[in-house]
DNA sequence: GTCAATATTTGGAATTGTTCTAAATGTCTA
DNA sequence: TAGACATTTAGAACAATTCCAAATATTGAC
């Protein structure tokens, strides 16, 4: 299994990404960067700004915000959402899956297992599954052929919700 | 497989539970469900109550709301949340998984298809996969320890977040 | 090093989806 | 039909997030 980004390639990796995409390292998005990489404990954006406030005081909820977007976006970070709690922020860029805690509402990577085709899950020792489900995504029936169709389409625009307002839905 | 609620039985089965857990049966509740049961696409609550509007023009959204909860907690109802959008209301009470058009934003019901252990899923024709993650619910093994323990706990209270904090996050 | 061009940060206002509140209305039981 | 209690309602409050426009920082050219 590869290893995550490690504290001292942060930095490298860092300025690689944003200079790959135009953008500046400034010491703000430094500070988050180092926040997520030092506890990857999936904070919330607040979390994150509290941690990073001990180092830098000055540093904004806004800035956060901003540079939380930015590192996604240069794909360094990822969002994970669970429920409708507040955007959890998680450094851990390899496929995997999470468990969230039932109890005190913990959020935890779980490694896919054996590559290929087959998918053979382990829990960590001591985790207690109640359920899971499988979420997908990817494109519907009438969104996969106007794809292909080389049709000029918007992704993920909420409020183009005709594709599913007039399909019927799956279930029998 | 088992056929979902009929809008038919739809009627009993609302008031039945209802009745069960101490609850009136409204004019209101009931609208809402048949909103639910006629189409089922997976509405959010600004949908649910712009359908409902249109046989019961004086219902508020409050109510809308209020009836959604309380369909939830009866047991008839499910929540659906993706990203950060809006919760959707769900009334195929059965285990199923979800796929999430990129395209549309339309959310769909998977069958889990083959009981028992294995695992067998299938897309229905046309379904485009993109990438798929799992999401397990449950106890960490900090909160399990304490459930069997036989200690008080609160279920799922977000502001209790020891748990989270101070376990060595699960990836290396 | 200095300057201009441009990107970023910042505080506060705005927005969105949702919950709360308290008064009005409805339903049920006696 | 009254009294007890549940439900509905409009609007206020709320939390997480995004937007905005001004202040500040960074970069590249000279």
């Amino acid at each position: 299994m590869k290893k995550p980004v490690s504290i001292d390639d942060a930095g490298e990796r860092l300025s690689e990404q944003l200079a790959r995409t135009g953008r500046r390292l400034t010491a703000q998005r430094r500070q988050v960067y180092n926040v997520l990489l030092l506890k990857r404990d999936h904070p919330s954006a607040e979390e994150v700004f509290m941690r990073a406030k001990s180092a830098m005081p000055d540093i904004s909820m806004a800035t956060v915000y901003n540079c939380l977007e930015t590192l996604v976006t240069c794909g360094l970070v990822r969002q994970v959402n669970h429920d409708r709690k507040a955007t959890r922020y998680c450094s851990n860029m390899q496929h995997h899956h999470h468990f969230y805690c039932d109890g005190c509402g913990g959020a935890f990577d779980i490694d896919p297992g054996g590559a290929g085709g087959q998918l053979r899950l382990e829990m960590p020792p001591g985790f207690r599954v109640r359920n899971f489900e499988i979420l997908f995504r990817g494109y519907c029936p009438e969104c996969a052929a106007k794809r292909k169709q080389g049709a000029p389409v918007t992704i993920h625009d909420a409020s183009q919700t005709s594709c599913r307002s007039h399909r019927r839905p799956l279930i029998s």
